[in-house]
DNA sequence: GACAACCTGACC
DNA sequence: GGTCAGGTTGTC
């Protein structure tokens, strides 16, 4: 489900809601959620919430006892508010209690995990140190070496966390499109003025996407379980066999690095 | 780079 | 019954 402006909106909830809250209590439905180990209860239940940040697709949560909780949430991760005492659903794996009310960890698809380890630790956390940055935490001139120096298809190659991280199968397409860079393209060989346009385009579209609240496909919600707008503003994404917005000709959906692509054939060179 | 695996549900 | 889905990881 998310990509960088889902999770951002998830973790603005937390941080309007949860940042100086105390854990009252945490109840583990699903052990199998907890990647690495599993964690011990007491490093959680007692602590204040101290920040909420984004890393790539990941949330972390900081916790006043120096732990970190680092969630990632799949594609069908949901972070939930709902009232006090409220009954999980057949897909709720955790459930965080705070005073005025209770935080759901739903995930019907269960590729969502979660992990528990200390601030010291964290640095040697290899998933989190292999990301690369995300759009909005370099500048044009780094992001533009960054593409030419390797020689990869340029959707696969933007979806690819270790390279830049964020951007998943949604917002790769709505970017390319905006480019006007053909999916297929490959990387070393687009032009510098292609990847400053890609560059543009891709901050562009993710502080809109940010400020709609995300994508709501199928299941995306905020953390009040309302669904995002972005979704009524994707140009490409899902809009296959229909006509593009700008020319005219048909969208095309071709499988690209084995992710569905959705791209106009005229506009996209 | 292509694929399968991990899962459940929606849709045809 | 089959296909598809906002992701990641590991194997050829």
């Amino acid at each position: 489900m998310p990509e960088l402006p889902e999770v951002q909106t998830i973790v603005d909830d937390l941080k309007n809601k949860i940042r100086v809250a105390r854990i009252i209590d945490i109840k583990i439905l699903t052990k199998s959620i907890w990647r690495y180990k599993y964690p011990r209860k007491r490093s959680m239940i007692g602590a204040k919430v101290s920040d909420v940040i984004r890393r790539g697709k990941y949330i972390l949560i900081y916790l006043s006892t120096n732990n970190v909780l680092v969630i990632h949430l799949g594609m069908t991760g949901k972070l939930i508010f709902v009232k006090v005492g409220s009954k999980p659903d057949k897909h709720t794996h955790v459930v965080f209690k705070f005073p005025d009310s209770d935080l759901h960890y739903n995930d019907v698809r269960r590729f969502g995990f979660m992990d528990l380890v200390s601030v010291d630790a964290l640095k040697g956390i290899a998933f989190l140190n292999k990301l690369g940055p995300d759009p909005f935490e370099i500048e044009m001139g780094e992001f533009i070496s960054i593409i030419k120096s390797k020689n990869r298809m340029i959707k696969p190659l933007l979806m690819n966390q270790d390279i830049i991280s964020g951007l998943g199968n949604i917002y790769s397409d709505e970017i390319l499109f905006k480019a006007r860079i053909h999916p297929r393209s490959i990387s070393s060989r687009i032009r510098k003025k292609k990847l400053a346009k890609l560059y543009d385009s891709a901050r562009e579209i993710l502080e809109r996407a940010i400020e709609a609240r995300g994508s709501s496909i199928s299941d995306f919600v905020d953390g009040s379980g309302v669904r995002g707008e972005y979704q009524n503003s994707h140009l490409v994404y899902g809009r296959g066999g229909q006509s593009c917005k700008r020319c005219g000709a048909k969208i095309k959906r071709e499988i690209i690095g084995s992710r569905s692509a959705h791209f106009c054939p005229r506009c996209q060179r």
